[in-house]
DNA sequence: AATACTATTGAAAATGGTTTTCATTTGGAT
DNA sequence: ATCCAAATGAAAACCATTTTCAATAGTATT
């Protein structure tokens, strides 16, 4: 998954979708290569460029964007949801996270350590299922945290 | 972790509670043996035997048994947070996950395939991170929703 | 360049799970 | 049996997210 090689707005526009101000600057925020963008987060670093947004508009297009493929959603359990843009290299799985402060780790590499593909054909055998993904998450307390 | 084996009761005395009624109801239904409860599914078996209970007493008793470390709380990015009381032979820590109606199924065993314990102790070094619990999951549709 | 059509927008209201407030009740030590 | 703090339930508050709706703005067409 990587963004459109013909670009955002060939995109939209094939997809029976408009290329809007809005969406132009919630793309160059999420392409600025932060991960784990809460929506509230991207309306603030919209805000800075483009002081029309609403926040409403932030949620829609993720949502688009989701759906097509090109963001990942994740939970990680406290209360909002983050955004990432699914860059060349895909999307980390795994995550260590601090049940203290919410701070998220990425961690890479573990695909080299588990054979995720072997166990989701295992599963998706036992379980019937279609799987599409894996998240991996690892919680604890991070040093900062533990320090005070 | 698991029950006190001393009992609920002088569990609760013992640190500095009261054992009531709504409370050993809620532990008689998380005991049902049912997994992944949601705090509605809990209010609503409750109800059943005891009507007079309300639902900010089940929300108040389950952060008392997370934190007290006795029933487990997970997030599967459905909006609403899922409660399963730990039993003797410990939490599931592996779920596949139906995106399309939300089905949770427990996969035991995968810690016999992947040295979790090993893995912990490395990202625990590299982050700095004291890691206190880990969460697999796959993301899928399951065969009823892939018929329809 | 002007027009028309409809997707998109932002503000405000609604939603839904969860938490807080507060006056009342109750467990359990005395 | 009495007392007091812990616990309760109803209602209100909270907060992230979604819906509503009238106004705006892309874009295909003229």
């Amino acid at each position: 998954m990587r963004q459109p090689p013909f670009g955002w707005g060939r995109m939209f526009r094939g997809w029976g979708r408009r290329m809007t101000v809005p969406r132009r600057v919630i793309l160059e925020v999420l392409s600025s290569g932060s991960k784990h963008f809460s929506a509230e987060e991207i309306y603030l670093e919209v805000y800075k460029k483009y002081p029309g947004i609403g926040l409403t508009t932030v949620y829609r297009t993720l949502e688009l964007l989701v759906n097509a493929g090109f963001v990942s959603k994740f939970n990680f359990g406290d209360g909002r949801a983050r955004y990432e843009l699914v860059g060349e290299e895909g999307i980390s799985h795994c995550h260590v996270i601090c049940s203290n402060c919410g701070k998220i780790m990425d961690c890479e590499g573990l695909e080299n350590e588990v054979d995720f593909e072997r166990i989701i054909r295992k599963l998706s055998k036992k379980f019937g299922f279609k799987i599409k993904g894996y998240q991996l998450r690892f919680y604890g307390v991070c040093e900062e945290c533990r320090e005070k």
